[in-house]
DNA sequence: TTGTAGGCGTTATCAG
DNA sequence: CTGATAACGCCTACAA
């Protein structure tokens, strides 16, 4: 409760009777000190539980080792598990996390890269709303010459600009469809995303390129893009509608084939037998459906643990008095899918 | 990408040809300031696009508005709704916030709170981890008078030193123990949590006592502790096998319950029929089951954001001059849980 | 109301 | 290898 000034370098150097220059280079070991002065310098700054204080340290070097972490949601649990992998990553690397959702609304994601930018953190690490449209935002963290780094939601015109970790979306939707056409299905319809998210075009183009090969022709009524998972059961209403209905749904995402598990089942159509349904993401939670979902399993730990590396990547180059003026050759690493296979997508043998 | 030094008090006192203090005072509308030159200042301000170096001020005023959050698990979803909760209230005070999640690990808890500590963070909200036995780094944070505020996981040993916030654990299982009962089943079984954390204990305490009230023995074979949703499946294993298994069970919370629910379906035994279950958090997903989870609802994102509230009013106090000397009150703020009806529990009639 | 000067804790530059 | 000294950007007595 008492408010002890904390032990400062002055501290050390006026007990050792040595400037505060010579404490400050023994305290991060610089390579011109003595050898023994430095020792006596930790000793006493062990014996005396001196901290360096970060605030003076970031005021003069620039360097706060904050990352801001910007996501839509927090509460979906692929990006409970991106932001546990980007954590651990930015944990070795001695950075912290500054976290800023956006409950998917764009304004609230300016608000929050400005007050990154406001707070000076080294670098950002995003995955955009569904209703950005607009990367004013995102340039002007450039411009201030702090590295972003995109992961799942990224923005392919930003592509060489930024780095970003995305997984193979066209590939995974395409084996997604694939599989359940393999598994008998012939209707397979196709739950979307919002259409302006890159993802939601990639997984259409994967969709359609499994319907092409498989000389299935595509119908555009049994494409529908839905708001996420707010109106999936309405989605799914609207295809069961259809004069022809699918027999087959192939969701966006998890949170998405979940709803509609739930709402098919609710209305007694039995899955996989009449309507097979394959989800995205790969949420461990699928396997505990009845009957378990199908799903493309994205490595969402892995994605912000490879976020992390590339940006602090990025951060030191801009460091190192070596690198500093040259060009940062931005990358986009794309990480595996795999296929997860659960009940709702393979119907008992006859 | 060029780096653009940003304009300071003092560019913006050459400018007028005024001194910085006054410039320092005009930005935060001190009340000694003339209006006019107020204005002045406030005008080139906005034109040069001025931004208030926030390192610095932290420097001088030993606050950073950097709030410290750790939680167990980033990646389960009441975690991510209190986060939110969390969040949305920090923002709205010009708060920032700084994540540590301990995947359960007591050292990593430590770690957290160490680098919050030496970050300066103005304050710390925590729900501890299920292996925290010490309170040591806790005690730390108060001599280094930084406030805390625990919510959902806390200890009632420091209920004195900190704030919390919590729901009525006790009475949220007796209401969960009672839906059961009232709902026809007899031998309720209850998968509880690990030993140490008082929530296992308060909800062990309502389950009790709702058997005491109804007249139903309680049987220490029906009290199970389990490693949350990890060995859930073991534990009803477990009950299962007794010579007169339960023929209902109320889970520690809703992972472990949905852990359960999808068991017993593997098992084949009907739910509610055979077996009814009830879990506790409330978690939106377990309308999704089938069939859906009975639950005690806990409001986790009011949680977070009571527990914001509290931390900030304990900041504001030791800030404020009139207050500072003063002892503060801690208190604990108790949520009230609603039960969630689900079909898990309520045999169809007769 | 405004200015001067000193300080917050650390790092960096440049002599010695 | 070590020590002054000047930043970093802002705040705050104390004077004027």
């Amino acid at each position: 409760m008492k408010k002890k000034r904390n032990t400062t370098i002055k501290d050390l150097a006026r007990r050792l009777d040595i400037s505060v220059s010579t404490v400050s280079r023994a305290l991060r070991d610089a390579p011109d000190v003595n050898y023994e002065t430095k020792q006596q310098v930790l000793a006493l700054a062990e014996q005396l539980n001196y901290k360096r204080n970060m605030l003076a340290t970031s005021l003069v070097s620039k360097r706060t080792y904050n990352i801001g972490v910007i996501v839509p949601e927090l509460s979906v649990p692929f990006f409970g598990y991106a932001i546990s992998g980007i954590q651990q990553t930015l944990y070795e690397y001695g950075y912290k996390m500054l976290i800023g959702h956006t409950s998917e609304q764009f304004k609230l994601e300016q608000d929050s890269v400005q007050m990154m930018i406001d707070n000076q953190v080294d670098g950002i690490i995003i995955s955009v709303s569904k209703d950005t449209e607009d990367y004013q935002h995102l340039h002007q963290a450039k411009e201030e010459d702090i590295p972003v780094v995109m992961f799942d939601r990224v923005i392919p015109e930003l592509q060489q600009v930024f780095s970003n970790v995305i997984v193979d979306d066209k590939d995974g939707a395409f084996n997604a469809t694939a599989h359940l056409i393999e598994h008998g299905y012939k209707r397979i319809a196709h739950i979307s995303g919002p259409k302006n998210l890159y993802i939601s075009q990639k997984r259409i183009e994967g969709y359609k390129e499994a319907l092409e090969m498989y000389n299935i022709g595509f119908q555009s009524e049994y494409l529908i893009h839905c708001n996420l998972r707010v109106d999936a059961a309405t989605a799914t209403e609207q295809l069961l509608r259809l004069p022809e209905p699918p027999d087959a749904i192939f969701a966006i995402n998890d949170p998405v084939a979940f709803e509609i598990l739930h709402y098919l089942n609710e209305l007694g159509v039995k899955v996989p037998e009449e309507i097979g349904v394959v989800g995205y993401t790969g949420d461990p939670m699928g396997r505990l459906f009845n009957p378990s979902l199908t799903s493309i399993r994205q490595p969402s730990a892995m994605m912000g643990s490879k976020a992390a590396e590339l940006l602090i990547k990025e951060i030191n180059h801009k460091h190192n008095p070596a690198t500093k003026n040259l060009p940062f050759e931005h990358s986009t690493i794309i990480l595996p899918t795999e296929l997860i296979t659960g009940r709702s997508s393979v119907k008992k043998r006859l």
